[in-house]
DNA sequence: AATAAAAAAGTACGATCGTACTTTATTTTG
DNA sequence: CAAAATAAAGTACGATCGTACTTTTTTATT
C-alpha cells in the first residue's frame, strides 16, 4: 500500500480509482438534494434541510459547493446524468427507427411512473423557474432542450426508415408526446389519479399509430 | 342622506352597494398577489413584496387576512372567479354541443395565451403544491377538479347531441386536451417557444375532428 | 363637527435562510 | 507514525420571513 503506480490525487476528471471520502459524502449530499428538489422544488431545497437529512452540519454540507446556486446546478446535471442512464442509454441499444423510438418512450414512461412519488425535475423545475432568469434556469433549459432534441432525432430516424409517414412533423409529434408526459405527471402527482397512467400510454401509442404508413 | 332604508353595514354577503375603503384596497392587494403568485409561485408570494408593490406597510397588507395561508386561498378563489368570467361564462352562452365545447376551448386557449407573461395558477400551482399537503393544496385541487368536471360535461353533451362519436371516452379526451394546454404553457413560458401556440391549437382541433362522426 | 369604527403604520420577536470565517476532527500521504 | 491536507463542525452576521401587539391616521356614522 506504499505506492500504486499513479495515485490520482488532484485529478477527478477521469479517475474514480477509489472514491475519496469527500467525493463520497458529496454524492450523498446530491442524493438528498435530488430528493428534496423533487419534493419541494429548487426554492424549497435548503442547505439546512439537507444537513438535517444527513445528520451533519450546515457548514459541512455547504463546504462542498461554493454557493447554493452551484448546488442547484449540480442537482440538475446529476439528474440529467441519471435520466440518460435510465432512459436514453437502454433505448440506444435498439435499432434506429420506430423500434428505438418506442423503447425510448417506454423507458421514459417507466421513469415518469417511478417518479410519481419523487417528482421529475425537468417538469417541476420548468414550471418553477419559467419566470426566474439566471444560471439555474439556463442550465435546466439546456438539458431539457437536449432531451427534446434527442427525441426529435429519434422521430426523424423513424421517418427516414419509413416506419413513420413521410409528412409526419417531428416538432408536432414531440409536442404531443411531451404534453402527454406533462399530463401524466400532473394527474398522477397533483390529482392522485393513477388511471392516467394507462390513458397516457394509450395516447402515446395512438399518436404513433396515426403516423404509421398504411402500406408496410 | 339621513337614512337610506336599510344601510348594509356589517353584511358584505350580497351588498356591493358602495365598496368601502377596506374592500377596495383588499382587491388591490389581491391584484398584486395574483400577479406575484403567477410569477413567483405560492412560495415566492410574500407579504413584503405585496407591500412594496402597493407602497404600503407589511402590517397594512397583513391586516386584511388573518394569515398567509388565508391570503393564498383567497388568491386561488379569486383566480377561479376571474377564470370563470373569462372562459366559462362566455362559452355557456352558446348552444350545448360541439359548438359550446369548441368555444370553451377557444376562450381557454385565448386565456392561456394572454397568461404567457403572467402564469396560470391552475398549472404552476399544481406542480408546486403536488407534494405539499394542506388547505392551500386542497383548495387548488378543488377548483381544478371543478373546471375539469365542467369540461367533461361539455364533452358529454357534445356526445349526447351526436356531435361527437358515441364511443368517445370523455375522460380520455379531457386528458389529451388538458395535456396540450400544459404543453402550451410549458413551451411558451419555459422554452419561450411561441410556435407552440399554433401547434397546440392544431392538436386540440385534431382531437375533436378525430371524434366527429363520419356521417352527419 | 364630534365620536366611533376601521384601516394602516409602527414596532418587535423568533425562525430560518445563505454565506463567510475560524477551529477541530478526520483522512490521506510520505 | 508524523506531517500535511482535507472534511466537517462551530460560530457569527445580515436579510427576510410570518405574525403578534400597539399606536397613529383615516374613514364612516350620528
Amino acid at each position: 500500500m506504499t505506492n500504486e503506480s499513479e495515485r490520482t490525487k488532484k485529478t477527478p476528471p477521469f479517475a474514480p480509482s477509489t472514491p475519496t471520502k469527500g467525493e463520497l459524502t458529496k454524492s450523498l449530499i446530491l442524493d438528498a438534494a435530488l430528493y428534496l428538489a423533487g419534493r419541494d422544488g429548487f426554492e424549497g431545497l435548503t442547505i439546512g434541510l439537507i444537513a438535517d437529512r444527513l445528520g451533519m452540519s450546515k457548514s459541512g454540507v455547504y463546504s462542498h459547493f461554493e454557493s447554493k446556486e452551484n448546488l442547484q446546478i449540480s442537482v440538475i446535471t446529476e439528474y440529467h446524468r441519471r435520466f440518460r442512464r435510465a432512459v436514453f442509454e437502454p433505448a440506444i441499444q435498439f435499432p434506429r427507427g420506430i423500434n428505438r423510438l418506442e423503447k425510448m418512450l417506454e423507458f421514459w414512461t417507466q421513469q415518469t411512473i417511478s417518479e410519481v412519488s419523487t417528482g421529475c425535475i425537468y417538469i417541476s423545475g420548468a414550471f418553477e423557474l419559467d419566470d426566474k432568469p439566471g444560471p439555474v434556469r439556463d442550465e435546466l433549459v439546456h438539458i431539457v432542450k437536449t432531451w427534446r432534441a434527442t427525441l426529435v432525432r429519434a422521430i426523424e430516424m423513424a421517418i427516414e426508415e419509413k416506419h413513420l409517414d413521410s409528412q409526419t412533423n417531428p416538432q408536432e409529434m414531440l409536442f404531443a408526446i411531451y404534453s402527454f408526459m406533462l399530463g401524466l405527471q400532473h394527474d398522477a402527482r397533483f390529482l392522485k389519479k393513477m388511471t392516467s397512467v394507462d390513458i397516457a400510454k394509450r395516447h402515446i401509442q395512438k399518436i404513433l399509430t396515426l403516423h404509421k404508413p398504411l402500406q408496410d
